[in-house]
DNA sequence: CCCGCCAGGCTAACGACGTTAGCTGTGTCA
DNA sequence: TGACACAGCTAACGTCGTTAGCCTGGCGGG
């Protein structure tokens, strides 16, 4: 269908255990509750102990970004892949996993997105692949830009609260979903190739 | 045209030159430079000393949330009342505006939008005035918070580098543009009333 | 004129943060 | 058995926001 997700860097088994319990702290605290002495504590460790497998609360924040970019690419992938009839449906339902997969993990999603990328840190290719899928749905690679960029912004002011009370989002998704999808013109899966990449999520 | 700007918190002389040098600093050298020793330190002053005037860092950010936001709805309301025909120039318009008004404060758009509002400290009804010109441009509180999700997500990820080396975000912006003006239908200039606000910027 | 008040500065300090330096115990392999 | 490296530890540094408490200069009222 694409070329395969990016391999992610290698990690010692320790390293991605703490990884691992990084995400759990992001995830069910929130950003300002991911501290090398809450990270350490829930290890059973002290924070200076971090340092013996990780270089810093940097690379933590940067394996936690790759993790994020990765997952929420391989849900659009396989939004796309299994939209057999190229036509309409694949911008809303493209839309619709995106906004799935930011909800469920909204801390991730923050933290993946929010502020600057670390780029040159992270796994070559991964951000170009992450973003292939709005382009295939778009079919080109502006519209794509754009289409991701309304994705995001919906979803981050949906994140952070920002929408006025009894706000209806449903419609206002679909609402920008079929302006966007009168314009969309789909790649037929099977035939896409040297195109231009459009962006990353 | 609309109901006027709602009003700024009260604030002593000094503590309004706080706020001044506030976003000074943080226009300059960005968040992380925005520090109560750093600003005393503009101030000729001491961190201490400024707690005699403001409550905390907090207010301080409060305080120029509420100038990012109150400087876009000036820009965004001008843009509004200056589209005398109200046809289709005014999507697109408002669109240009908003990016230009990001652009020239990054700094300061980026901590007005980024992360939860404060908004029980917020000057009440600011948040809706400042929303109201996307309304007005949308003519549907549906269309018209997608189109502000847009541009956020625009704006925002362009303030990130989030977009990859060579992209042409101008034809972005148009292609975004192109999908929702064919969809919006701008309420006239003067005949708008009790329509539910849409949201905020 | 003098006294008292208080606005608005100051220093010292607390607890949290990321991070570094340097010590120690423990397991493995020559 | 000895060497060594891995993976933990404590102590500490400099930063952050913030609090407590002191001091001083100017102003208003008797």
């Amino acid at each position: 269908m694409t070329s395969g997700r990016p391999a992610p860097q290698e990690r010692s088994p320790r390293a991605a255990q703490i990884i691992a319990a990084a995400r759990g702290l992001l995830e069910q605290e929130g950003r300002a509750a991911l501290t090398m002495r809450r990270l350490a504590l829930l290890l059973g460790i002290r924070a200076p102990s971090i340092y013996k497998h990780l270089p810093g609360k940097h690379a933590v924040e940067v394996a936690l970004i790759e993790e994020g970019m990765a997952e929420m690419g391989d849900t659009l992938h396989r939004v796309i892949s299994h939209q057999r009839a190229p036509a309409d449906g694949a911008v809303a339902a493209l839309l619709a996993a995106y906004r799935a997969e930011a909800l469920a993990h909204p801390n991730l999603y923050r933290l993946a997105t929010a502020g600057q990328l670390p780029r040159s840190e992270l796994a070559p290719g991964l951000e170009d692949w992450a973003g292939e899928p709005w382009f295939l749905a778009a079919g080109d690679s502006y519209l794509a830009q754009a289409l991701w960029s309304f994705a995001h912004g919906m979803v981050i002011l949906e994140l952070d609260g920002r929408y006025p009370a009894g706000s209806d989002l449903d419609r206002t998704w679909r609402a920008g979903a079929e302006s966007f999808a009168r314009t969309a013109r789909p790649t037929v899966a099977g035939e896409r190739d040297g195109a231009a990449e459009p962006d990353h999520a």
